[in-house]
DNA sequence: ATGAAAGCGCTAACAT
DNA sequence: ATGTTAGCGCTTTCAT
């Protein structure tokens, strides 16, 4: 192990002039300075960041908690952040809830083991009692993409307006009979998207059908088997609205199975615009999840609260985002 | 800053019996256990592992360096990763090389920073010069994905034999003219793969013609345009082999934009069997990417390095994975 | 401008 | 069975 006292030794100075040749806040004579350098570079020498770390009471870990990796928006949204954070000099200690409460809270307190700086959580509940260890041991906290403005600092898209702003656009192309896929409005975000879909349709003047919309839906054959159900109607929706694009793909399955096209016979639109939207046939309108403005945000929130921990805010920070119009919603048919 | 001071005070030990009590290593008097314990929850004290990763020398961080999350393989490894090194005591700090090199050897040589136990490592390239750091250093790495045998310990599936299998599948159901997404030979895995496609083919002594067989295929514009480039020669193949499964969207969508019926009219096999590859239309047939096993395997091989570090080993260890086949292979017109 | 010394929180070797 | 001491590698007073 190549240490500090092997440089300080290498270039005949105490380890504390290696310290502030290094760390350059303190003034070294040039002569020196250069002196410890080639030792550096000789020794291949890197400081020791746990020592460091130790010293310095705090590291340079941030902890990110995810409720399930595998869904398809938190890899982009991930890399965003490692980017964001790596610039910001800190790294990322990655934990997957696996969406379970128990767990994330094993995670919470795990993680209060003194050793990250501050932590980014994509909650996997909407009960956040958990949390108060954090605050507890002064830990920083945001959230990434939930939304707790009372409690915690925040960053989010807006979930009401983007399922307005999707319901609306159905509208406007014709359609009346809209149903939605509302994922799980056991989830803040979910019901806020539900909310956003109620307001367009009460602005319009539409009815709402009961049996249009369908709750829990969690993955792809559940949204298939939903939708089957859905365009076996009497009458039938002539658009879905489906929360979450990877359930775009039991949709999308489903009326195919039925020998029905879209966008010709039913329309769907769909929400985060993930990866595949653009390749799926037909490519889906989707409404934008800004996974790079969140991961900034987060990360700049989550910095500042690190660097100033008197400055611990709370509040939503929202980040833009907007619907991307592709090819699979059309009028429904006799409107043109 | 609740430290273990403190809880020796509070349980009017010395401090090196709280830590005997909770390593559990070296007996304690029940009855001096428990006032600890009970001291210890009053105070909600948890270790801290900065210090007690400085004090062993080593820290309980594996560092995890990926080409791209965003590439779907990587979320579904990065899972079961996160969850095996879990269960080992190890948490995983992320990092995204992009698929840049130069970013890669930046991110090994700052993870020689002493902060981690050992390397996970997919590199995004075949040259692996940059990582001598971590050799010199006495950091272990395990090769995730990847294979250098030679050089360093390496966890893969057998990609020779996976592109045998799906050649010889589609060759069974009566393909002869089979076409290729080479993905990007220029890495090592995937020219494996086509060397397993060469295998079937001349086993079966079949002829591959060259203009069939399309590299550097990088991401699913690229596929959807050779697919069209493909099915619009003269004599079209009746199969195309798509290295990458998420590169089959572009060919799905390329057939589809041709009036292309698949599998009537073309047959599409995929290799990684990716979470939407079931979901697709028709359901993807394909070879399974055992992430779970490469994951298990390459943690505990890492482990295993970490914990007895002369017993550094090299070589493969390779996971056995299979053939799921589903709906997108028929035999070619004309040969029912 | 630089060196010596103390100490971050923890554990392990050495007492007793 | 438990306390005392030293020290992991670093940074930061405090001296000079």
């Amino acid at each position: 192990m190549t240490n500090i006292k092997k440089v300080a030794q290498k270039a005949g100075v105490s380890a504390s002039t290696v310290s502030r040749a290094l760390s350059g806040k303190i003034f070294v004579k040039e002569e020196t300075r250069e002196r410890i350098l080639r030792a550096v570079a000789e020794l291949d020498y890197r400081p020791n960041l746990i020592a460091r770390g130790l010293k310095e009471g705090r590291s340079r870990f941030i902890a990110l908690i995810l409720p399930n990796i595998t869904n398809p928006i938190f890899p982009k949204l991930v890399k965003h952040l490692e980017e964001r954070a790596g610039d910001r000099g800190y790294s990322l200690v990655l934990f997957d809830s696996h969406g379970d409460k128990g767990r994330e809270k094993d995670i919470v307190e795990s993680v209060g083991a003194h050793f990250v700086a501050g932590v980014l959580l994509s909650s996997a509940t909407d009960d956040i009692a958990h949390l108060d260890v954090l605050r507890k041991q002064g830990i920083p906290l945001v959230m990434v993409n939930r939304d707790f403005e009372a409690d915690y600092q925040c960053v989010v898209s807006d979930n009401f307006a983007s399922g307005q702003v999707v319901t609306s656009h159905l509208i406007e192309r014709g359609h009346e009979r809209i149903a939605c896929l509302l994922g799980d409005t056991g989830m803040l975000h979910y019901r806020q998207r539900r909310d956003g879909f109620f307001q367009a349709m009460r602005e319009y003047g539409l009815k709402v059908r009961r049996e249009y919309l369908i709750d829990k839906v969690m993955d792809v054959e559940e949204s298939h088997a939903a939708t089957r159900r859905l365009l076996a109607l009497r009458q039938r929706p002539t658009a879905i609205f489906c929360f979450s694009d990877y359930l775009v793909l039991g949709v999308y399955s489903a009326a195919n199975a039925l020998g029905l096209r879209i966008p010709g016979d039913i329309s769907v639109a769909g929400h985060d615009n993930i990866d595949i939207a653009p390749h799926l046939i037909p490519p889906l309108t989707s409404y934008e999840m800004p996974t790079e403005g969140i991961a900034a945000a987060a990360v700049d929130a989550l910095v500042a609260a690190i660097e100033s921990p008197m400055r611990q805010s709370r509040g939503n920070i929202i980040v833009e985002a907007r619907l991307i119009v592709r090819k699979s919603v059309a009028s429904p048919e006799g409107l043109g």
